[in-house]
DNA sequence: CGATGATGAGCAC
DNA sequence: TGCTCCTCATCGC
């Protein structure tokens, strides 16, 4: 259920709880049995988020596990993960591979992962092979958006399309997209080429900013202040999804912004959600290339 | 109690 | 473009 922000966050979570701690690791559905034997019994080194992909290192392993969580995949920690859950000594256990069936981690079980795409080990140089093919990553400090930008400059292709682009904008996926296109009116079919330079440094500025804010607080929010339900006086949002959003999932109902109906498509065999009149039709533009 | 869909993406055609 | 894989809450009968 994971876009960058859910990678960036349990990296960190990795490091704050388990750094130098002892790991003992199975594979209870045997789908991932390898890595679990690889890194069973050594010591935890560090987790490395690259837009949707996790790399974690153990010490005197070159290798890293290498985590892909698409679509389904999810971690579960004991009670939220607080420090007082994790046995203060000892080895703790990770269960990579495990259904709803196994139940909760429990006990000395202090992780689970649930349906993950990917859970494979790497070298480095194959870690370097897929970081390669990632864009700029927003969450990572030393991204440089004029990556993004050359590609995004000249081609045809619609902004909705380069926004789900993870060698374009890695960790961006369907929420932040819908959204950051909401957020700067943007027609999503627009295509790349069109778009001015001054909006692609506002999306850029915008991703930059609130995906930390996810990763903080682990839901997308991406409601101005005078949007909030507080101050518009309306229901919070309740689905599961969490955060509070101008039209991810809010097809039919009323834009917050205008009231228009937000509409619905299959774009790419993905649901794409935007408001028609607060991102109206792009008209023909000056191409930047 | 079966069908459906969902914050993803690689691959075959 | 469509099929595939993965999990499981939710929905309709």
């Amino acid at each position: 259920m994971p876009e960058g922000h859910v990678t960036h966050r349990i990296a960190g979570m990795l490091n704050d709880q388990f750094s130098g701690r002892v790991v003992e690791s199975s594979s209870p559905q045997g789908r991932f049995s390898d890595s679990a034997a690889r890194i069973d019994g050594r010591v935890f080194d560090a987790a490395e988020a690259w837009g949707k992909h996790m790399f974690v290192g153990f010490e005197g392993m070159d290798e890293r596990v290498n985590i892909h969580l698409g679509l389904l995949g999810k971690f579960f920690f004991t009670a939220g993960i607080e420090p007082a859950d994790v046995p203060a000594t000892g080895a703790i256990r990770w269960r990579l591979g495990v259904s709803a069936r196994d139940g909760d981690p429990h006990g000395s079980v202090v992780m689970d992962l649930r349906g993950p795409n990917v859970c494979e080990l790497r070298t480095p140089d194959e870690v370097d092979t897929i970081t390669s093919k990632l864009g700029a990553d927003p969450l990572r400090g030393d991204a440089d958006p004029e990556r993004a930008w050359a590609r995004v400059r000249r081609t045809s292709t619609p902004v909705a399309a380069l926004l789900m682009d993870q060698k374009v904008f890695p960790g961006v996926g369907n929420i932040y997209r819908a959204e950051v296109l909401f957020r700067h009116g943007i027609d999503p079919k627009m295509p790349g080429k069109f778009l001015r330079r001054e909006e692609f440094d506002a999306i850029w500025a915008d991703l930059v900013a609130l995906m930390p804010l996810g990763v903080r607080d682990g839901r997308i929010d991406t409601v101005r202040p005078e949007h909030t339900p507080e101050a518009m006086g309306r229901e919070p949002r309740v689905d599961k999804h969490g955060g509070e959003v101008y039209v991810y999932r809010r097809a039919g109902q009323p834009c917050l912004v205008c009231g228009t109906p937000v509409a619905l498509e299959e774009f790419a065999g993905r649901n794409l959600f935007w408001c028609p009149s607060c991102q109206p039709r792009h008209r023909r533009r000056r191409a930047n290339a």
